[in-house]
DNA sequence: AATGAATGAGCTTTCATTCAT
DNA sequence: TATGAATGAAAGCTCATTCAT
């Protein structure tokens, strides 16, 4: 019975956790970074600021919480994404690359967050340690789905160190084409996009990445 | 001479008001957007905190200045470098993406305060109405440079406003990858990055990217 | 039976009471009256923070009642030591004053929390309220035993009132010196200096005072 | 014309320092350290909360010169009694003690401070180091006061470092008393509890502590 | 009876703005 | 013009109290 209501109590702490990581990001996306206060965000979440505190030890560590949360929620997708995927190695790069730009990840209120911690990276290095560990991982994996296409396919001069950092550098680019973009492009164009540049460097296999960058898909 | 005077203080307030922005530069880009206060960039200028009233009204506008400053240098940059360029559009267009990898504008601390300004553009419009105007031509100058290609090679899939949004994407995607990459890309290393780029997309025009974006160049 | 249990329930409720009167002493000797709060005391205690309002009803009645223990104790120490000692009245005020320094008193821990108090008195009546009953037992009982000696020597000038005085303000300035003091007196060495004091105005008397405040004694 | 500027400035920031460290001193008095919050104290002084940090830093700095500033005013007190005094040390050590229960210093409000500060002596070592360095100066000279009568009269038994302990705490135990005395003892009836307390410890030189600490005297 | 999560008033501190010099 | 002392609104954080379990 003792250890039944500690098993509440737990579950209990974890949704209001996650309720004021929600909050923070609503904030976040709405206000900036700069006007996120733990007043805001507490009374976004429903709860008293005190509650901050008790979750969070304070502002600062809550904000790396959200940080943490984006990175951890942006790894399942991508490996959801690789573990629905079939073993072609085009399908699977195609399907990591789909995932930046799935309904759950790809919306304009997230991206803002994203990069609002970017603007900071280079003053609180917190941030940067939270993110290094999911980049790591990250890279890792799409260099190695490059490396596949270019052993694969007959693509001499392209190494994938090159490929994996262009790949990820269009898809960070296109992100924030729906922060600053006049044109307001939706996340399916951005996938479209996506696939162009994809089919421009490894140019044999553009079918595959249609499967699952196309219109249709995602 | 009352000209002569007039003209001595209209000279002497640019240069102040420069001297406020620099500063604000150095702020931003040491500590965040958030932890950037007048105190602090009074200092680092070496004036008193009045002056920013006096010449900015208030510290919203210095930041907008200091947005605007960033704009029209890149923009100075890029136009120098087409101005600069010869007539090949594919020299034109490797002499436009290697504008943004000058020893100029290509530095961490420049770019850190790019993104601090992206991550309130979707919280603070009055950054998106800056970046807009710029962007517009930029944007279009883009296009046409690689409508030209286009024209110019046999990219018969490729549209010129795709090819235009993926160089600009992998562009800033390289800049944000200066911000929060553990490799410590160099400049010249992302500048190489971009040619690869821009050979995927106009394979046929390789060379002339080179002459542009080669290690030896910029 | 129900007797038998109502007496285990208000043992029980005086243990606890008291264990979270001595957390209150260790806390405001460690940390100060200011930076006492309840949760660092119920921590301290062991116990949860409801428990100080179950017992005390709030914050305030728990400083109260460390300081009423703190009479108590001190009451009944001298208390004790005046039914130990001989008829002889020189004997009872060196034991009376002795009890000043016994060891159960005479700590740097409880000393602090004695001065913490002592600091608040002003601002704070029901401190001074607390403290009054007891002191004027106290202050009774010294003047008393100055008179008895008095009359039983020949101190022509001296007055019992003003010898009591005397006596009580160099026993709590011998106290000060524990907390502020740089040369770490040690409680024996007070009571020596307290015997001095004694046979500075009681000379004749200074034999027995060493019996009861001597090096070996107490 | 700038140096003087600059004077006019000092002086300025001297008199709002003096006149915040005084609000202090009132707001301890009347409400206790614990209850003395910068908001009251900025009140109390008639200016700003943004002052005080201003000025001090912040609240603890501000505290720590209140203390600084009780000692400096004592240590003037007391030299200024021996620099008036005549030559025959009975005289001196009179008016050292007489000091003690100026009207300027023996002020119920002011002793409440002292208190508060000693009862916070063992939890904030900051006040111990500030009255350190004071209480060395007015020890040794108390010492040697106490030394110059005992070489001067006959007092075989009685060592000066003894004596110096008993003069400054039965002083301090006599401000205490002004604090939590129910009798509400004046100043002047403290003064003449000293006097005793230095008649008996020095009875040959009675007469003399009379003209210092006598009731008209002080 | 005992717990400790939740609360929010109240604290200290920061900092954009003002304005007398 | 240029200064920076002064201000006080608003921020983050603490902690006495409450109350559902």
């Amino acid at each position: 019975m003792a250890r039944e209501q500690l098993a509440v109590r737990e579950r209990r702490r974890d949704e209001r956790e996650r309720q004021l990581i929600e909050a923070a990001l609503s904030c976040i996306s709405a206000r900036g970074l700069s006007d996120t206060t733990v007043q805001a965000v507490a009374a976004e979440a429903g709860m008293a600021v005190g509650s901050i505190s008790q979750y969070f030890e304070n502002k600062s560590r809550l904000l790396t919480a959200v940080l943490t949360h984006l990175s951890q929620e942006f790894e399942q997708h991508w490996r959801a994404a690789l573990a629905k995927a079939p073993a072609d190695p085009a399908r699977r790069l195609g399907a990591f690359v789909a995932s930046y730009f799935s309904p759950a990840l790809c919306q304009r209120k997230k991206i803002a967050v994203w990069f609002a911690f970017y603007g900071e990276v280079k003053a609180q290095p917190q941030y940067r340690e939270v993110c290094s560990g999911y980049d790591r991982v990250h890279d890792e994996i799409l260099e190695a789905l490059c490396g596949a296409l270019i052993a694969d396919g007959g693509y001499g001069a392209l190494d994938a160190r090159t490929a994996a950092k262009l790949v990820a550098s269009v898809c960070y680019g296109l992100w924030l084409e729906l922060l600053t973009g006049s044109e307001g492009l939706k996340r399916t164009e951005l996938a479209t996009l996506a696939r162009s540049a994809l089919g421009a460097l490894f140019p044999s296999h553009t079918a595959q990445f249609a499967a699952e960058l196309g219109a249709d898909a995602a």
